[in-house]
DNA sequence: CTATTATTCAATTGATTGCTTGATTGTTCT
DNA sequence: AGAACAATCAAGCAATCAATTGAATAATAG
């Protein structure tokens, strides 16, 4: 036996850590969350070029993050296993509570104010029930397309300031965008709370709404 | 700026995946999660070298994940956050699911067998109440010094063949040790069973038995 | 003050990683 | 079959990392 199944044990763990300790390879599986995605689509998304994006897609193949096959002349990727979203919500959860570094960068996203507690997916949908509630998708057009909130506007931060003459200003609005790494809805939120909206976060993003096994709404269904 | 946050705020989660991506530095987490100890003790459990050890223990300290205080000249180093071994954990089990070599290596520890369910922590303890179990520590004597489950036998692996007789074949065996990446409860359970005897592993080990917020018995109290 | 013990620092080695460039493979369309 | 497209491979470079060695700090004891 060449290592100890101990160490050989520990090296495999290492490999998963190894592959989500570059922040390509953490965008790239935020976009697959999103839903599956080709080579070039995931490049153009995350600003990688066409080769450095394949190769990062191999490594995350490598420790069976994600899995592809091919379609056409495409190779669409897609996650292995929700769980890995857990695994990385986590790593941002022990990353907040740990690193001074993160809360700082947080911060910066609320410019100063404090920004309040994020509302739960549960309570969102209780809300939403009712009609008590606006809730803004802040992602790019064709990520709402592709499934978002029954019920939700999409609005890309840089419309936001121009549109907000069509929000109601005395009904609560929720943000929302790809998930707990994503900075879009702190973003909003702050734009939002600072021309005197009533605005929260959503906690988690799609994904995590879908995961729940809550209803999406895809366009041109 | 010279970044986005969005890139900031990933570089931070890269930074404590980066820090989990060393089999040695799982090792070190592993046993600083059953308790605060000194580098050279540290060394000596992982078998670094002592400059090795002190280097991988900066790294974890860079990512907070360890933080240390002097005691004399002893500079004692203990886990941050509790929630570093669910991340931990969590890695563990992203990797089961999706890696066939982890699953070789585990299925190789029970020799051919198939293991049974490990029993769950709630199950032990209520099993430990009525009296109907075994509770065997294979962990090493001093570890089982600092803190074990009350009514727990300790016994390594190398002296278990040696010590059958004094078990009772008729109550089953529970085996535990540091925790979901020691296999020392692997080992042992296999053994036993191939002597005969009806032995399962605790789910976890001590430093989640003791997270649960159960009594541990330490030697000397 | 000096010696001892415990830990860290600094410099070096070899191996690995991330990214770029340009060539190559596999698939479809004409 | 040949052109066009999507993705991968291969080679090369700079940067980083793990482990080793030996020197340098810190705290304590004599």
């Amino acid at each position: 036996m060449s290592t100890s199944p101990k160490i050989a044990l520990l090296e495999e763990y290492a490999l998963v850590a190894r592959t989500l300790s570059a922040p390509a390879r953490l965008m790239l599986l935020e976009q697959l969350a999103q839903g599956e995605r080709g080579v070039e689509a995931l490049a153009e998304k995350t600003g990688l070029t066409l080769a450095n994006c394949s190769q990062h897609l191999q490594q995350l193949r490598r420790a069976a993050l994600v899995t592809s096959r091919r379609e056409g002349k495409a190779v669409i990727y897609r996650l292995t296993d929700t769980k890995t979203l857990d695994l990385m919500d986590l790593l941002r959860v022990v990353a907040e509570r740990n690193l001074a570094q993160v809360d700082q960068i947080l911060r910066g996203l609320s410019d100063g104010q404090d920004a309040p507690e994020p509302i739960t997916r549960e309570d969102l949908a209780k809300r939403l029930a009712e009609g008590s509630v606006t809730v803004l998708d802040v992602r790019p057009a064709d990520e709402f397309a592709a499934g978002h909130i029954p019920g939700a506007r999409n609005m890309m931060l840089a419309e936001l300031e121009r549109h907000l003459s069509t929000l109601d200003p005395s009904t609560e609005i929720v943000a929302y965008c790809r998930g707990p790494y994503c900075v879009y809805a702190h973003q909003a939120v702050t734009a939002l709370r600072k021309h005197g909206f009533n605005a929260r976060r959503l906690e988690g993003g799609l994904p995590e709404w879908r995961e729940d096994g809550r209803k999406v709404r895809v366009n041109g269904d």
